[in-house]
RNA sequence: GGGCGGGUAGCUCAGCUGGAUAGAGUGUCGGCCUCCGAAGCCGAAGGCCGAGGGUUCGAAUCCCUCCUCGCCCA
């Protein structure tokens, strides 16, 4: 609120000095208003300068001094500017200028941080997408997390979003998954039985088999047919994702089936419409698609000689249904595994006419685990990896959502299990969470005395004169900000950055500044305070339970 | 062989659409509780930002080459 107004101010300057004849429109929209890394650089500062000088070929300095002295005008909102380093102009606001940020976030409450910038703008967000083969993985446990924190960041800032799952239940894994328990289920009575060479070993396949045997006892033994068990063994699966969901606090408002597609006719005529177009032929008894014309290597197949579609072509039908649904952004979260389906798809869509730009892939890379200080090897047929279950029980919900949406997308995140277990206090989500509950006790206590932080109207606010003060105001009049820039870019991990600053800002003014002390800090001084306290407090709690993650008042 | 993503403090990672003296957490060392919550704070040590070249007023950031790790494709 206070960056735009500013930035305004600035702009009207450029356009003065534009028109006093000081300096072309060349640098128009090209210089920036940042708030400085370092302390004692301005509460913003502008490089507008440095940018002119390259075009006019002038002294930056010197151009510096000429953009100061127009916005020396403004005299209410700024105290003071100075030229500093190459060229920046650096503008110190007045502190009531701060002070009075209180007043819109107080009023704002629960809203606060939320915004309209998505202008209902309908996106679809495809998470997790895992096939019934198992367990939730903890490479699905950090993509449900990332998936889930990038919808409910599209949602605070005005997107309507639609959370899918897409998934296949047919194929030769799923045939494997039912031989897979048809031997379990043999076992489990002492029959003879083959384990396929390539089966799930998972204990759950013993579950799903002893709960087949629970249900039709010894009827299916002689059953040639895999269907049964492979049915039987997607739906316990399926309900066992479905659980671990839940637990994390993630949604969906629709799973899609791949076999839909087939069975309304979209894969065909994705491929006659492909036809019609002239970007398919056949070669080598295989149907090929014309990938070369979209700027790619080579074609690719889409039809297999043995007349069963490779994995791209239900992808790009699934993503012509994304838009023909009426989506004006379609935003997949896949793992760095599906790297090579994606230019693929994107260039199946833009063959079918629609703007590939409104894709957009956020792929992650794969997370390690460590325990002991070694690598966990980690494989679902095999079984040795860790589930996200046994992830959530060991360190709860809230750590590991916090720490799926620490690091951003494309660096590799190390889960180490003996940090996130046994020293839980180190924890940076407890951080976070602690300044929350801290700011909760003051305010408790303050009631318990009688003062009441809600009577922001008659505090004095100009009373907010430390340091740390008018820092922590400047951090949460940043938080609408920071928000909308973490949800534009896809990038929760900025929006936990933010709460972590804060947090440190938070706990060194408190271990510095008494809010409440009636024998040292004035009665007036402490209702000034409490307000801040409060908007702090609110803006804890928004980020908090924007990202999912809880806000506790007492830990 | 090709594509994508990493390589920044002992460790885990931010910063990357070019800006001022490169940051955080953790670890190590040293301080701070007659208490508004020590799950906290303060201080110190710790860096050829993988290597080399280029672009310019300015490069961790952009371009090229190479090394290396991960994933995928052939």
């Amino acid at each position: 609120m206070i960056r735009e107004s500013l930035k305004e101010i600035v702009d009207t300057c450029f356009a003065q000095g534009v028109s006093e004849g000081k300096w072309s429109d060349a640098a128009a929209g090209k210089y920036s208003l940042e708030v400085p890394k370092r302390e004692g650089q301005g509460d913003f500062s502008t490089n507008m300068a440095m940018v002119m000088a390259g075009m006019e070929k002038k002294n930056p300095r010197e151009i510096a001094g000429a953009v100061m002295e127009l916005l020396a005008a403004e005299e209410k909102l700024i105290e003071k500017l100075e030229i500093a380093g190459p060229g920046f102009v650096n503008i110190f606001l007045k502190p009531q200028v701060w002070q009075e940020v209180l007043k819109p976030i107080r009023k704002a409450g629960e809203s606060f941080g939320s915004s309209t910038v998505g202008n209902g703008k309908r996106v679809l967000v495809e998470f997790v997408s895992a096939n019934p083969t198992g367990p939730l993985s903890i490479g699905h446990g950090r993509q449900a997390i990332l998936g889930d924190a990038i919808a409910r960041l599209l949602e605070i800032t005005g997107h309507e979003v639609y959370r899918e799952y897409y998934f296949n239940d047919a194929g030769r894994q799923m045939r494997v998954l039912g031989e897979s328990t048809r031997a379990r289920y043999l076992e489990l009575q002492g029959l003879p039985f083959v384990f396929p060479e390539d089966g799930y070993q998972g204990e759950y396949i013993k579950n799903i088999a002893q709960a087949l045997l629970d249900e039709q006892g010894d009827s299916l033994v002689g059953q040639e047919d895999v269907k049964p068990f492979t049915k039987k063994a997607v739906e316990l699966i399926f309900a066992d994702i479905a659980g671990t969901l839940e637990q994390m606090g993630v949604r969906f408002d629709n799973y899609y089936n791949e076999h839909t597609l087939y069975d309304n006719g979209h894969i065909d005529s994705v491929v006659s419409e492909l036809r019609e177009k002239g970007l398919v032929y056949e070669k080598d008894d295989a149907v090929w698609f014309k990938t070369t014309e979209f700027g790619q290597e080579q074609d690719r197949v889409i039809i297999k000689s043995s007349g069963e579609p490779t994995y791209r072509l239900p992808d790009i039908a699934y993503h012509r249904e994304k838009f023909r649904r009426n989506f004006d952004w379609l935003v997949d979260v896949f793992g760095s595994d599906h790297i090579a389906t994606v230019p693929d798809v994107l260039s199946g869509v833009e063959a079918l006419g629609y703007d590939p730009k409104k894709v957009t892939v956020v792929l992650h890379q794969f997370v390690t685990l460590t325990r002991n200080g070694k690598l966990v090897k980690m494989s679902t047929r095999k079984a040795t990896f860790i589930t996200v279950d046994e992830l959530l029980e060991e360190v709860g919900a809230d750590v590991a959502r916090f720490y799926f949406m620490m690091r951003k997308a494309d660096s590799q995140l190390e889960f180490d299990l003996d940090l996130a277990t046994k020293e839980e206090k180190d924890n940076p989500v407890y951080y976070v969470q602690y300044g929350h509950a801290r700011l909760c006790s003051i305010l408790r206590r303050a009631k318990e005395m009688g003062l009441d932080a809600e009577k922001t109207e008659e505090a004095d606010l100009s009373l907010l004169v430390e340091a740390e003060e008018l820092q922590l105001l400047k951090s949460i009049a940043a938080f609408p900000a920071a928000i909308e820039t973490a949800a534009l870019e896809l990038a929760p991990h900025k929006a936990i950055f933010f709460l972590m600053e804060l947090a440190g800002e938070l706990h060194s003014y408190y271990n510095k500044h008494k809010v409440i002390d009636p024998e040292n800090v004035p009665l007036a001084v402490t209702q000034a305070r409490l307000c801040l306290v409060a908007g702090v407090q609110q803006v804890f709690r928004n980020g908090l339970l924007m990202l999912g993650l809880t806000a506790p008042e007492k830990m």
